[in-house]
DNA sequence: CACACAATCCCCTAAAAACAGGATTTTTAC
DNA sequence: GTAAAAATCCTGTTTTTAGGGGATTGTGTG
């Protein structure tokens, strides 16, 4: 018997589950949590074999949440739920302990060959988001440090180099450094393309 | 009786709505489609008083969907369904025939009063959407001509006034004076905020 | 304890964009 | 058919960014 906990804050989405499940004899439903401090509640007094967990939640992100959970209770099997294949969400999920990610757009067979999989310590990948993250290996996204970060929302704020400069306490120079090196990360001719990349990858 | 038909790629959504909706005696639950092929191919032999009907779907955009089923079939209400609740989105829906908008955490009661509301002829407009809609009407999206959208593109790209007045047969002047109206009516001080503001409008 | 890497700072030149005025010719809409 | 809106073009100046170098200091990891 797989005891499934799930954490949506989409109504809709958990009662499709729920009803996908239904026939599934040995999948037992212990319930829903539409928040990440609810869920964090629940598993204070009850742990589940597998967490299906949204990727976007209201209160939390559920990529910071993955973290949390696999962190205090290391032994439930974390599968990741979202409309979006995108690279970075899956990435962050897999990085942060989850052991599976599966698209909304999902059948029951595979929601159940996740599950399945996940709690015979595999990983699984929805078909979709398999493919994903096989096209954008190569595209990969730049990784910038945290100062290039804070530069980088000034940016595309529109601050020059000269108001962050001061924003920062640190002289135009040095902006102008995190600048080029930012442009040079994100392979971009120019400030424009630099934010529309930036923007693209979600890091603003 | 009112006779129901749902058009969303997203199995879980469609499978939990009509679990929620099990229980309504005086709704027909008529079936479903995964693309607006599929859906446009359904309604010539069958009529539904109410669509509900993603915004985002694979083939075609929902909001463009809309426009076409309100031509052809007038007399069809229209609920979009979404997971954002973005004006833009929802302003569109409606401008194109939408009756009402739901996002996807609606519970089953405000799916079903959205049903009714529609069926009466009145706009249904979930709790949040509405919420949405009140507080962005004043921050409004600028009207930027067709024209000057060729050139934003260009310029997110990271293309130079050269670059582009070279790619549209233009003088330079000309581009820059595009330009110069882009920024004012995104009120941007500079490129980096002005490609931000776009993106975040959807202009891009 | 090296070594990489992040963060800081500097110089210089050229290119591009921002700012401030104009002006003319097409379209589009009433 | 006329008036408004869009699209086109111009001449300047100033500010900002892009591109090319180079250098120092601290911090954390193997």
């Amino acid at each position: 018997m797989i005891r499934l906990f799930i954490i949506d804050d989409h109504y809709m989405i958990v009662e499709g589950i729920r009803s996908l499940l239904q026939s599934e004899k040995n999948i037992e439903w212990l319930g829903h949590a539409m928040t990440a401090e609810s869920c964090m509640a629940f598993l204070q007094h009850d742990l589940p074999d597998v967490l299906l967990m949204d990727v976007n939640l209201p209160d939390q992100s559920g990529i910071d949440l993955c973290k949390v959970v696999k962190t205090k209770y290391p032994k439930i099997h974390i599968i990741g739920l979202s409309s979006f294949n995108q690279q970075s969400f899956i990435e962050k999920m897999l990085e942060n302990g989850a052991s599976g990610y599966v698209l909304k757009n999902a059948t029951s067979l595979e929601l159940i060959a996740a599950i399945e999989t996940v709690m015979e310590g595999d990983i699984y990948l929805s078909h979709e988001a398999a493919i994903v993250v096989e096209k954008n290996q190569n595209s990969k996204i730049p990784i910038i440090t945290r100062r290039e970060k804070e530069v980088l929302l000034l940016i595309a704020d529109g601050l020059t180099n000269n108001s962050i400069s001061e924003k920062l306490f640190i002289s135009p120079t040095t902006v102008d450094t995190h600048r080029k090196n930012l442009l040079a990360k994100f392979e971009a001719k120019n400030t424009a393309s630099l934010v529309k990349m930036a923007i693209m990858h979600q890091l603003i």
